[in-house]
DNA sequence: TGATTTTTATACCGTTTCGTATAAATTAAA
DNA sequence: TTTAATTTATACGAAACGGTATAAAAATCA
């Protein structure tokens, strides 16, 4: 008994803990991520279970056993971005960068993720839903204001370290500068969604890069 | 005959220039303002025929005799609310006003729109358009890219005045400050929709207001 | 091998969607 | 009063929607 649960342990931990009936063909973090695109493509309302199961590549009784239903599935591909957000987010914040590489880094980042998509700029996910589903949806919106004041937070953080290490002047106003630093993903986001250039993005950028460094 | 068209001139003024048939039974601006903020609440795709029939007080015939299909309807109610918008902007940069002035106009009448509506703030039309139907609509996108392009050149020009007019320094990156001011109202909008109170938002623009005018 | 478990594939069900046909209602013109 | 024109009201139709039942397929366990 005791042996057996040993190798069940072993087993959850180093293989993929073989199941007794007929295997997945697909891995679940792959296809949901396919869904987070096809949601950031068209959003909640306008993308259909058909869509969803043909981006995914999996048929709509596998989408539900996996996923649940399709808001179920949709929260589930939000965290998803929320989670790969914040680590391309947590490179730009590693020790050793100064402040302007760290903005440099973080809105890089933004601009390529906004821009990326097959059928257009997908923006951000956040404000995507932020302008849609939050409105009629409470567990939606909470995780939306979550995710903007985390941002918001983060950015302060760092605004306060530079100014304990003399990169920014002691008389700093953080609030003012953080608000507009992570304002400025906004205005991204709804700029890339409205197919505004890369370089008039990347300008957008560097202005508010300038005026927080300078 | 002339004595005739002359009769029908005067009429097309002064009355609403009697029809042959039964009279329609409402006011197409009205009911197309009502259109309008059915679009802001939900967005294109999760607003249905139902629902704008009911909140527009029409039957569907009528409303396709009048405003042709849901798209046209939605391009329509938009540029409604652009004009509605304009009017609305453009008493802030009635001169007289201070820079400061202005901004405080300006920003407050955003913050009022954004924050009406009943089942909870609509935000701006334009945003949420940005972040929809934009993508996959030539048409609208060219709206969208039109209004966020006034909106910085008014704001730009407006801040060229004050530079003339010595409220501002010679040497005041007017671009920049352009970009933030302008893009203070997509943060704004967004943070509308994902309910942040009026007081937060109040402290952002007055935030922005004092970085352009000090 | 045969029984059991789980996933896949197909097809279906009731509802909702957009858009329209049709006939009643209401007006001006003849 | 009759005719023509226009809008309203009801109802309908084809397609798309979200979600699920059902049976075949593919694996493990006995």
């Amino acid at each position: 008994m005791v042996q057996k649960m040993e190798k069940t342990d072993r087993a959850k931990v180093a293989t993929p803990a073989k199941r007794r009936g007929r295997p997945r063909a697909f891995e679940p973090d792959v296809v949901l991520g396919k869904a987070a695109a096809a949601f950031r493509d068209g959003g909640f309302a306008a993308t259909s279970l058909d869509d969803l199961s043909e981006a995914m590549g999996i048929n709509r009784p596998s989408l539900y056993a996996t996923f649940g239903d399709k808001r179920e599935l949709f929260l589930r591909a939000y965290e998803l971005y929320r989670k790969e957000m914040n680590a391309a987010f947590s490179v730009a914040f590693e020790p050793g960068l100064s402040l302007r590489q760290t903005l440099e880094k973080l809105y890089a980042t933004a601009i390529d993720v906004y821009l990326s998509g097959d059928n257009g700029p997908r923006g951000c996910f956040t404000v995507m839903t932020a302008t849609s589903e939050a409105m009629a949806d409470p567990d939606i919106r909470a995780l939306v204001q979550k995710a903007f004041n985390a941002g918001r937070v983060a950015l302060t953080k760092r605004l306060e370290l530079a100014v304990e290490q003399g990169d920014l002047p002691a008389d700093t106003n953080i609030p003012v500068l953080a608000q507009i630093g992570s304002g400025a993903f906004d205005t991204l986001a709804i700029r890339a969604r409205a197919r505004v250039p890369r370089a008039e993005l990347e300008t957008i950028a560097s202005n508010i890069i300038n005026l927080i460094c300078d």
